[in-house]
DNA sequence: TTGACTGCAAATGCTTTGCACCATT
DNA sequence: AATGGTGCAAAGCATTTGCAGTCAA
């Protein structure tokens, strides 16, 4: 959890948008998420809190929040859905081949090299995904 | 181009598959695609070899290969449809934002790093993605 | 008040599948 | 001959959209 509701919630709003009962309930999914959810995961969590909510109205939250940066839109490939998490673009992710489990970690090095690499290439870094999928070592 | 239509053709055989035209038809694409070309882009190719071929076949073929690890399936955020490639590991992606161009880049550095991120987490690594997305620098 | 937002259901569009026929081995 | 492969068209399914009603500002 990187951001509490209420900054997310102050965040769309000086992004001009209105803060509805439906939107409250999914920022609150996204701020409380210890995972990362898929759509059809927000949708079932966001109906406890608004009952009324559809999907269409998830789908249209979730985009907006991607392009305002807020939230990251994963598409790992294991699961063929999309997953969100709130964008906190210092951690990547680790997937368990086995289980699916989804294990973050961050390294400082490996940002650097990033950066290095796209400027090498003549690029600005706007974006990166980096996801590694591995097998539990016994022992 | 990383292996030749032959070669392909003879992992096809071991693999027990069958060889047959449009197969034939969608090895020869992806051994020579300088690109990483779509369900569609490669369809589309296919049927100048074989004008028969159908799109249904392109997927099964794809899927096939894809398990035979001949091919790697990307998602770039940026297109929403897969493209493929043929399965060269060690090179990662940059996504230029503005032209939806592919460059690509490898790192033995980075190979490396991932490498120890796995173990340090207890997971042997299998898999990975790495795709950088930037802007050109201007200069 | 009014333009943004919503739920609903229908439409999309990529991908998969059932089926009857066909070709490789 | 047998089995796996194919084209076709229909089905699936996650996601998007048109529309008419609703609500935040």
């Amino acid at each position: 959890m990187t951001m509490t509701a209420k900054e997310l919630e102050n965040k769309c709003i000086e992004a001009g948008l209105k803060m509805t009962a439906p939107r409250r309930a999914v920022l609150n999914v996204l701020a409380h998420a210890e995972d990362h959810p898929s759509v059809e995961d927000v949708y079932d969590r966001a109906k406890k809190e608004d009952p009324s909510i559809s999907i269409a109205t998830v789908y249209r939250t979730l985009g907006l929040l991607d392009e305002l940066g807020l939230v990251y839109r994963h598409e790992f490939t294991d699961s063929d859905h999309a997953r969100y998490e709130l964008n906190d673009t210092h951690h990547h992710h680790l997937i368990d081949l086995d289980t699916g489990k989804v294990l973050e970690f961050e390294n400082p090095q490996i940002e650097k090299m990033k950066q290095k690499i796209a400027e090498d290439m003549g690029y600005e870094l706007v974006e990166c995904r980096l996801e590694l999928y591995g097998r539990k070592l016994k022992k």
